[in-house]
DNA sequence: ACAAAAGTGTTCCTCTTACACCCATGA
DNA sequence: TCATGGGTGTAAGAGGAACACTTTTGT
């Protein structure tokens, strides 16, 4: 197997899901262990950039392999370039991997966000991945590890101030839901009557008028996420005198 | 001329700086013009990057060619990777001004933040560099004027969430410079009275008790960023019970 | 009846915003 | 004396934070 490549460039993606509870990553094993590098190591799913395609391209090839989806939300984080970030056996693992020939491998961060159902758990079951509570990993094969918390800590920054959140959700959602995704996030704990009040006062979601069913409690209600509500905010956010959000 | 590269990656900075009234980015001619590749031709300073050194590494060695000057602040920004960005007259001016081969470029952009003053600027100008008010800017070789507008749009986010303001201010500085400083950055214009108030309040300035000589107005105050204050402050940025500077 | 989560209001306080005049200096 | 930017205070309103109980459902 020999995919052309023109250059070691490669990327590395975080795929993020919540199960309702907690924030999950995709993780895969490595294939075609040699030596001592275990086929139980684990890895962010990953690729070499094909000669025709751009880093984001490449990125959604390896989201689309690795959980059978397109259009998913992806962004793009760091960028891995110290020249001794693959030791030398893992040069080989990769080379023989790739079916390349490189001294060097730069690779580009991402990070994904996708609603997990349990098609997709069914998916990458299947493919022998694994959705694995961010809190718990410890060690990933190379830099993997420094990949992922770079890519969690940009996603900690962006979930508040952008709408990537409905991006982890499903369509329609429980405001609990929402509020314990952030909470998953973040690390924090919120204030629901607090949290209930700034996320319906501003518009960004709408009821749908249908609520849970068979569940031992008082039933709660589904909401949408409003996109268009949203990026009007947006266009409003530069206000008019003044500098929002310094948070010096 | 023949640097060795052991891939085709580039980094691109955007060397930023602020002279009081307006923001100011540097930019050099285009050297060796081949064809009708003008030497008129305007480009952010850039460079391949080297065997042994990581991208970071490569931007600050270009930012020292440029403008003398170590240890600037320097962000990594987007990646620009569409294969042919580059097209195939630019192509063979790079090969040729870089003595390497290649068929692919993909560019790493970055911001740096300079003070300026006179000594840099001898400096650039002894280089045929120049500074170009950021607003007059039309055109750039190829997607330069893409990158500079990336590196733009990622400063303006980040000076209003984190102190690099004063990386482009002189180590005294009056209000009124930091406070045009916002406004050239950011486009708007700020309430001289609040905008006072919210810096002073804030503590991460600290008067000096200097004032300025030989104006022909009343002397302005001289001050200083506190860095410790403004490291205390980040830490305390999450607060108790909700979720700060939720921009929805 | 009980367990479990949904849903709801009020008060206090801080921060944002809008706005106009006198001061110190050099020319 | 004039031009220039430096420097100051206040009031109204919006939004953030803290806080506890009732409702609905399934078991």
């Amino acid at each position: 197997m020999t995919i052309e490549t023109n250059s070691a460039i490669s990327v590395d993606c975080a795929v993020f899901g919540f199960d309702g509870k907690r924030l999950k990553v995709l993780l895969i094993k490595r294939k075609y262990p040699i030596d001592d590098l275990s086929a139980e190591d684990l890895k962010l799913p990953g690729a070499m950039i094909l000669e025709n395609e751009t880093l984001p391209e490449a990125a959604n090839r390896v989201l689309e392999e690795s959980t059978g989806l397109s259009e998913i939300y992806l962004k793009q984080t760091s960028i891995f370039s110290a020249p001794d970030r693959v030791n030398e056996k893992e040069m080989d693992w990769i080379c023989k991997f790739h079916g390349i020939r490189t001294r060097r491998v730069v690779t580009v961060g991402y990070y994904a966000l996708v609603k997990l159902n349990q098609g997709i758990v069914n998916y990458t079951t299947r493919k022998g991945a694994t959705w694995v509570d961010v809190d718990s990993i410890r060690s990933l094969i190379m830099d993997h590890l420094e990949i992922l918390a770079d890519a969690l800590s940009a996603l900690q920054k962006e979930i508040i101030h952008t709408p990537i959140a409905f991006e982890l959700l499903p369509r329609k959602f429980t405001i609990h839901q929402l509020q314990s995704l952030f909470e998953a996030v973040l690390g924090i704990s919120i204030d629901n009557r607090n949290f209930r009040k700034k996320i319906l006062s501003s518009g960004i979601i709408s009821p749908t008028g249908e609520f849970e069913k068979n569940v031992s409690h008082k039933p709660a209600q589904y909401y949408l996420f409003n996109k268009s509500v949203f990026r009007k905010a947006m266009k409003d956010r530069f206000r008019l005198n003044f500098i929002n959000n310094w948070t010096y």
